[in-house]
DNA sequence: TGTTCAGGTGGACAACTTGTATATTTACTG
DNA sequence: CAGTAAATATACAAGTTGTCCACCTGAACA
């Protein structure tokens, strides 16, 4: 299941002037407003479109140090329980498993390096937590992104 | 610079029903409409909230796949040609550039493995890159989130 | 061939929201 | 105590939204 040209345009649009209403990108795409309002109701309903939340930055906060922390777990206490824990700490912003000789891999904020440690120090209380290890983001050359990957579709379903 | 305790309210109230108007959202915090657009206007200018675009699955796109790529660099190339070129590739998410053995940690996606393999054969063309190693993400505990950040404030500047 | 169907179009309407402005009040700061 | 930044209440025109409806088109199918 994909998403045609005007589903891309009409994505790539928001995107880019996330305020405009209905009407302002209907008149943007030459279509009909009840079209738009329907490919976004459907875009939706589909899950491609999850929301419109805003998007906050960390660093705006104080919290100026990314870091991606990798951790090995106690094998008989399985994921989910050390998820649950690492959940509770605000400042891990993201948990996945994953593959290879690790069991997960986290992205952690945090005010400072020495914020930092704390924050590690947290994880590592964690039961079932083992062993963990950081690496420290000093620069973003490419941000979180998602519009080339739209722009760049199978266009299929072009209607 | 912090946030005071209507500002979390007020995004909040955005990230769980980002579709709320100015007038709607001071109803529900129980302030005028003029501070609401005000408080917005102060987020947006000092940077803390960066936009409003549409979140895309990309999943719901086909791309099922999600990988975490660390890069090592020739040093002699520096980093920033490196990026440009990753930044080519649709497929790339995210580039950060980081502390430890190696040089850059990327978010990939891909519609498959064997498409992650096609994605990882692109990367590793890039001039400049000399090793690669990836982890496939097999599950998403704990999905990109701000809102316990936000939440778990130095409720300064409480007005 | 003819029917069905999803999707698109254009038009219409009331109800509501936005942008903008102003005058007033409140509450810190020096 | 004066000055300043923020919040409030209020107002208005202009624009947008949600929701109808009738109609048209092209694709799928029996």
């Amino acid at each position: 299941m994909t998403i045609d040209r005007l589903d891309a345009r009409l994505i790539t649009l928001l995107a880019e002037e996330p305020k405009l209403g209905v009407l302002e990108c209907s008149r943007r795409l030459g279509v009909a407003r009840g079209t738009v309002q329907a490919r976004l109701d459907r875009l939706a309903a589909r899950g491609v479109i999850t929301g419109y939340g805003p998007d906050i930055a960390p660093a705006a906060l104080g919290y100026d140090v990314t870091a991606f922390v990798t951790l090995q777990i106690r094998q008989v206490s399985g994921h989910d329980p050390v998820a649950d824990q690492l959940a509770k700490i605000p400042q891990v912003l993201e948990v996945h498993t994953i593959t290879g000789g690790d069991d997960m891999h986290c992205r952690v904020v945090a005010r400072s390096n020495a914020d930092l440690q704390r924050v590690i120090d947290l994880i590592v209380e964690v039961r079932g937590v083992v062993r963990t290890s950081s690496v420290i983001a000093l620069d973003t050359p490419v941000p979180y992104r998602i519009l080339p990957l739209v722009a760049d579709l199978p266009h299929q379903g072009g209607r």
